[in-house]
DNA sequence: ACAGATTTGGCAACCGGTTGACAAGCGCCG
DNA sequence: CGGCGCTTGTCAACCGGTTGCCAAATCTGT
């Protein structure tokens, strides 16, 4: 552009498949065959290209593959907030499936604000062939407008607006509700997170139904930030709620009430038992250790790309499901509820 | 392509610049002008074409842009270990750089390994104006090849090869040894990340110095992986080493250190001090509380993105890099030397 | 009112691949 | 020996923008 003529050969940039035609005798339109359309092409010639592409370092142009095609060989993966220890499992069983099909991930943050997601969703759908929405704060026909135009999955979010992928949270709480019931726990709390989170919803309906189903008394408390801050924030509300044991939306805020029931002198779990959701790095390193209920979120997010690939019609078979299925882990920060 | 025909007007894809040119009555050419380079088109062409965007709702398709241009927009972030800690101010930081500047950033794993690395940076090299390279396996001269052909930032990695974004450890450095001593330790221990690493390299000479300089004996243990893990399985030499204070390569480290020793039924820090490097999220959960030298990651990742768009003529000026100093966070891992 | 300077917009080439249509080359068979 | 079908490679159009060059239109000054 810049630089007229000079263009062709010796650049430091990249060989094209102009460069590879020349040097191996043929037009660049049976380079493109060669390489791309096995048998397209008699053994003999493709044999010549691949040397001579070999002997030039060739490596296709992405963006000049992708304009003809559509297809950028790119995947984005949106999330609310990357450095919640959450995401951590999804963004390496994302990057490594999508590594696997040769794709590029694209992370995108959304700083969990619905608009921002939006915006973020806007300004990266044109360059991917399909997005992974985790932890999206979007509204429903919000994703099915962009599920209308690029293949979409959604994690941790049901619903009828897009493909979803999300642990099973009934084994999980079932076993913990079960847990806290044989522990003599009479009372229970659930520490919601945002009021928009579909999955804080989605835990609460089904510890709910189990607690319930168990004769158990259950409060939910608040929508609070998904944080070690918004966890300790809710010490107070949790202690006049009169639970005996506090079930919080995350490990995080769990994390936080630990924190600020220890420094307000309460012993966990002796005087309240303190359970989390997801078992991320660091759960197993406070002090007490925390009870949690566990889901593979590295599994989860290499199904949503296997799932978006398949959307796509790259993929194999949606992988089977039923391996997301959450589990409770028992560690210190649950025992007996205490005697009145 | 596949289908024949019916391609302008209606179609559930984008607009293009054509269809505006359509609608607002001038060429294409014309409308490419008005969008990129103000003050090219007169005023009320400008107007008329922007209105005629809006309408239809047009971005820009970034592979077409990219192709005469030559630049994508978007920028790799390139690192060992998706799931450390560690990274992920780095990544927030990077994210919010990348982004502010109308950046995308693509995050790339390398599975702490230099083969791994070389290859994904050879598959995403062509579709990135840039690289950032945190936590590099790769020799000097190979970081060297890729920075001759795309810009290159690496983060804790120094050395000529390529420009550099590190937090100085000296003064949290100084300030540890000065805070060991102050409470009695004489003999200091620095467990060592793997044997490649050059920030392993550099914290261990900034100790040695400084210990020696006060006259502190200091010993170097083995070479380990930089994990929990790794930290558990050095415990046994630790003890062997006959310090009274530890100082682990990074946090995750200090924490594997930290279980292990409990586990052994140590008391931490009253028989042994532990220390670790970065104060990753969750060293101010465990129990005890890790000492450790602060690094803002999120800040150096921040950088990182600035400097490597200076570098691409992008940016403004390359940020101050004096506010990356390390700074000693004093917790409960580290207290007075045992008196034997 | 007119020559000359300055805007403004159009034309067309180009970035680097992909692909439908087509023709030349070839073996096979009757 | 000619016709037939199959393989192999070429031509050229196209994806959606960007930009150098030029001509038409508009604005100056006198």
């Amino acid at each position: 552009m810049t630089e007229p003529g000079q263009r062709r050969s010796g650049r430091a940039g990249a060989a094209t498949i102009y460069d590879i035609a020349e040097r191996a005798g043929v037009n660049p339109s049976t380079v493109s065959r060669a390489l791309n359309h096995p048998g397209r092409v008699s053994a003999a010639t493709e044999a010549r290209i691949r040397q001579a592409a070999d002997e030039l370092d060739f490596h296709a142009n992405p963006m000049a593959r992708a304009l003809p095609t559509g297809r950028t060989r790119t995947l984005a993966l949106v999330l609310a907030d990357v450095t919640n220890p959450v995401v951590f499992g999804l963004i390496r069983g994302a990057e490594r499936a999508a590594a696997a099909a040769g794709y590029t991930l694209v992370i995108a943050e959304s700083q969990e604000s619905g608009a921002v997601e939006a915006a973020t969703v806007e300004r990266v759908a044109p360059a991917v062939d399909g997005i992974v929405l985790a932890t999206s704060r979007l509204a429903d026909d919000e994703i099915g407008a962009i599920a209308a135009r690029k293949p979409v999955v959604t994690v941790n979010r049901g619903g009828s607006a897009s493909a979803n992928v999300s642990p099973d949270v009934e084994p999980g709480i079932a076993a913990l509700v079960t847990h806290l019931a044989d522990l003599g726990h009479r009372t229970l709390a659930f520490l919601a997170g945002p009021a928009d989170s579909w999955t804080s919803t989605r835990r609460w309906g089904a510890l709910y139904a189990a607690a319930r189903a168990r004769g158990l008394h259950i409060v939910e408390i608040g929508s609070n930030a998904p944080t070690v801050e918004g966890g300790g924030d809710a010490y107070e509300r949790c202690e006049a709620s009169g639970a005996t044991a506090v079930v919080a939306y995350n490990d995080l805020m769990a994390m936080g009430l630990i924190q600020a029931a220890r420094a307000a002198g309460r012993r966990v779990p002796a005087d309240l038992s303190i359970v989390g959701f997801d078992d991320i790095f660091g759960a197993a390193l406070i002090t007490p250790a925390l009870t949690t209920v566990r889901a593979d979120l590295e599994l989860a997010g290499e199904h949503a790309v296997t799932h978006l690939l398949a959307l796509m019609g790259e993929g194999d078979a949606p992988a089977d499901c039923a391996e997301l299925a959450t589990e409770l882990v028992v560690r210190d920060s649950t025992g007996p509820a205490p005697t009145r």
